[in-house]
DNA sequence: TATGAATGAGTATTCATTCAT
DNA sequence: GATGAATGAATACTCATTCAT
């Protein structure tokens, strides 16, 4: 990948993410990345192939976060780690998971089955440590950690650390 | 206010909430309200005065759904009918709220003292049931029940009905 | 003539002599006016009816600057009279006179007849005193003293008097 | 400057000559230049960038036209060719002259000290001809002058050969 | 690979004007 | 006489995209 595509890259997922793909022109990008408006075109087609490019890199981000804890055997280490997770998204990745969560409001762009290696492994977690609706546990588990997510890219880091505490707890982890 | 006015307000919640603010021309909402494009204008200064006038019910509905919580005494009732609360959004009003959820990535609407009252009255309950930490608690049966209220929107009511019914077992109710 | 009517039209004088014709809407000049937008319509058909209704009265305060030189019969008496005459303009009267100079650039309100009566009497008056070429000089003084009349209306009054002075040397008078 | 940028800098000045400038759409220009609407925005940034354009040159045209007087020895030469000089303007340029005198009515616009090296050059022929106030002097030849440009502007350059002559008449020369 | 001139459809907004009250 | 809701055409300007170089 030549540098100036990737500079288109990281300078778009910067506007997208702080104002909506649909807020933000291909002139503005191409200005704030230093090329000329038409690479745009020849290297990612349209401006809607940018965005993809963009959004092609979830699911290798995501199976990085999930990597370590599908590879764990101990169903409580599984459900510890879940719920830590969300601390180990480094800021420098906040852009990227804010338009993310973004497009999820997007028809086009939403898809619960991204996580599905992850509530799996929870669901199996669950079970393995007799709750009685496993599937139930771990999904909700997904979402409150979910919150936590957006809780963290809205509010901050910081703002969700006491939750992260209280969870563990709840857990007996 | 006249039917005009009205037709504009509840076509732009329909096509803002499921579009997107940037995604929606002034030009679309006349058409598919059967007014003419310079009575937006007229009526709502600009563009954004028309969301603006949507975004301005948000408290009246807020406040509708916090009502029966912050009036009730018994402080397990408070902590039930609080997780019982997403279930009570009409799905009419779904169009609405999917339009605050998405705002609330865009900085100027983002607001997190809207459901202060409600978290207020939880603290006060939580603190009456002996929890250690009650303003923590709080905080995150708020940000659960938000993840729930996100859940109804992009997955349909049905999805978190088992998610209520474990939430009221692991709170005891 | 109603009190708004006379309103709307010493209103629109303002606006127009300062902004142009064309850079003023009818909705500016009815908010300033304190009257509403209809109204303009109701009295004048159009916008054009209103500029009209105001240079309606250009031949009549033309007219009221040339009386005493038309009625004057000594030919001395008459040049001097004329060179005064920008001088005798009220400045409550400028942005009329301004206006009335920025629409001759317009060749819908171009009509260098209006000054015909001055002109003949200047003529009347340079014969009486043995000029040469008495036409070509009431034609050059009339030209001379329109650009007195735009140097006060661009400059200031004060700026011309210099002018004046030495224009009625150079007249012997 | 490619050759749709000079066309719409011709078509531009055309059309604000005759009709102004805010009575000119860029829609219009645009069209009668053959050019894209677009276009304007890529090379002047607005309308008033078109606009200013345009002015730009008016500097560079004066210059033109002072030259020869300023680099005069002889005073009473100055005062011959400052007389002529409105009739060495080609009627090509009419248009834009015509621009420059409407837009002199526009404070933005309204400058007058281009002339100063002109004027500068009369004070300093009318001292040399022991003129009692050359400064007043020079000045009202100036404005007479204007007068002239008008005249031709708006009635024709014939209209005002009589008053040459007279000019250089009473001047002596 | 990269640019920059160019486009045509679309954007929010303003405009003069109409009309029922 | 006067208002204010309403309109449709026009306005300045932006957009994503194309293409010759």
């Amino acid at each position: 990948m030549t540098d100036k595509k990737e500079r288109l890259i990281a300078t778009a997922l910067m506007l997208f993410a702080n104002d909506g793909y649909n807020a933000v022109s291909t002139s503005r990008i191409a200005k704030q990345a230093g090329v000329s408006e038409g690479l745009i075109f020849r290297h990612f087609e349209n401006k809607k192939g940018l965005l993809n490019a963009i959004m092609q890199e979830a699911e290798t981000r995501l199976a990085v976060l999930f990597e370590t804890i599908i590879q764990e055997t101990d169903p409580r280490e599984v459900i510890r780690k879940t719920i830590n997770m969300p601390f180990n998204v480094p800021e420098s990745e906040y852009d990227f998971w804010r338009l993310q969560y973004k497009l999820k409001w997007e028809k086009e762009y939403f898809n619960p089955d991204k996580t599905k290696p992850l509530v799996d492994k929870l669901i199996e977690a669950f079970q393995q440590l007799g709750y009685e609706q496993p599937e139930v546990e771990a999904k909700l588990l997904e979402q409150t950690l979910d919150s936590l997510g957006i809780g963290a890219l809205q509010k901050g880091k910081e703002s969700q650390i006491p939750f992260q505490a209280l969870l563990l707890k709840k857990y007996e982890l």
